[in-house]
DNA sequence: GCGTGTGAACACATTCACAGCA
DNA sequence: TGCTGTGAATGTGTTCACACGC
């Protein structure tokens, strides 16, 4: 999750701020209308759309109602209207051009994962400093030397990197990206990174998710 | 994060249960203290701590304060004592074998990541349907048919199972590793499973960190 | 002085419960 | 009747501030 805030600085203090918690399980409600959607469900309402994720009904409502009102009372939500708006409140109604940096074990993995592209991200480009994966080819993208970011980033007008190099390598990494104009950073390494204020960061260990299922299971046990 | 809550069944209501806030940041006091162990950092303050991670000192304090006393007034907390205190808390002080499910693009990713071994976690089997990887060996283990996960449940005692196939075998395949009687799952699919609630689930969706990302980003751009 | 542990105060998030509309 | 939208009440998590130990 983002050690950085999910919502923009709090220069005056007055705007009614949505919570980060509320943005998180927008993704969740817009995976599972798109898969209502998928199923030929024309509405929802919010107590089955609870239901389906844990959620309670009221909570459901209440996130949506921090950006509108989108329900019909007596009939629910409208499931493709309901996912346009979450698109655009995410942002996601517009495509993303992404950059990979880091083309080892999980940059390729990730480079072959059709999952990016289903929600508008597209990897555009694939840089790396290691000789053994430079120029190349992965999915159609040849591999070009880190140093190329500033201009890659101009050329496609990027907003946002993906991080998948070695622990080692990846705070020498994040100041490259911040200083190629990079406004938002996704990163698999294990490492705490540090950026300036002003860009986003998102963090993804795996092994700490294993360490929380871990946790959760061993307490399960001794009950 | 997990659908599920992290803490035990409340059955009684009368324990201090552990927020699962608290939890998640274990790890990630455990993966700073690491690093600052292996540079040779032999105690840190609750507000150096917590300004490396962006918490305040506060709260790492009140965090610790829910396992017990760990700090030294006047000193700090000693790294290499919270960490082995933290992994007791956390169950990574033993070995966890799990077993992957999917052995496709992003199972392979995953066999050959490191990052899980340093955390005390060993893929000790692989499972799949597909004719394609099945008998094939990745990593030096054979892939297995999912039909024998019972069986090699047994064998190792895995209570971890880490799902990773595509969105459409997800439902099937989490009901055969529940029925294999593991008891928690690490889900790669971008897709919500319903598991018994003596079963731990801890959900990873990438696309969804991406769209988290986004939203971040989107918001700073027009302040 | 420095730094922990912790009750009390505060801020934030969730749930309740009901008015109002189709 | 069914279901949304929302203020009020509750519950949970975070920060403050200070007593105490080194």
């Amino acid at each position: 999750m983002s050690i950085e805030d999910s919502i923009s600085e709090d220069t005056s203090g007055r705007e009614p701020l949505v919570p980060k918690a509320v943005v998180s399980r927008l993704s969740l409600y817009l995976r599972e209308l798109q898969h209502l959607h998928r199923s030929e469900q024309k509405t929802i309402s919010s107590s089955k759309l609870g239901r389906a994720l844990g959620f309670t009904a009221a909570q459901v409502r209440k996130d949506f109602a921090y950006f509108g009102q989108f329900g019909y009372p007596g009939i629910g939500y409208r499931c493709e209207e309901l996912i346009d708006q979450i698109k655009k409140i995410l942002g996601t109604d517009k495509k993303w051009p992404v950059v990979l940096v880091g083309c080892g074990n999980m940059g390729q993995a990730l480079l072959g994962y059709r999952g990016f592209a289903k929600q508008g991200f597209d990897v555009v480009a694939v840089v790396d400093v290691d000789e053994n994966v430079l120029e190349k080819t992965f999915q159609g993208l040849k591999v070009e030397h880190i140093e190329r970011l500033p201009e890659i980033v101009k050329r496609h007008e990027l907003k946002v990197a993906i991080l998948a190099v070695p622990a080692t390598a990846a705070a020498e990494a994040a100041e490259r990206i911040v200083k190629s104009g990079i406004s938002g950073i996704l990163n698999f390494a294990p490492v705490t990174l540090t950026v300036p204020k002003n860009v986003s960061l998102v963090e993804v260990d795996l092994a700490m998710e294993l360490e929380q299922l871990a946790f959760s299971v061993f307490q399960n046990q001794q009950p």
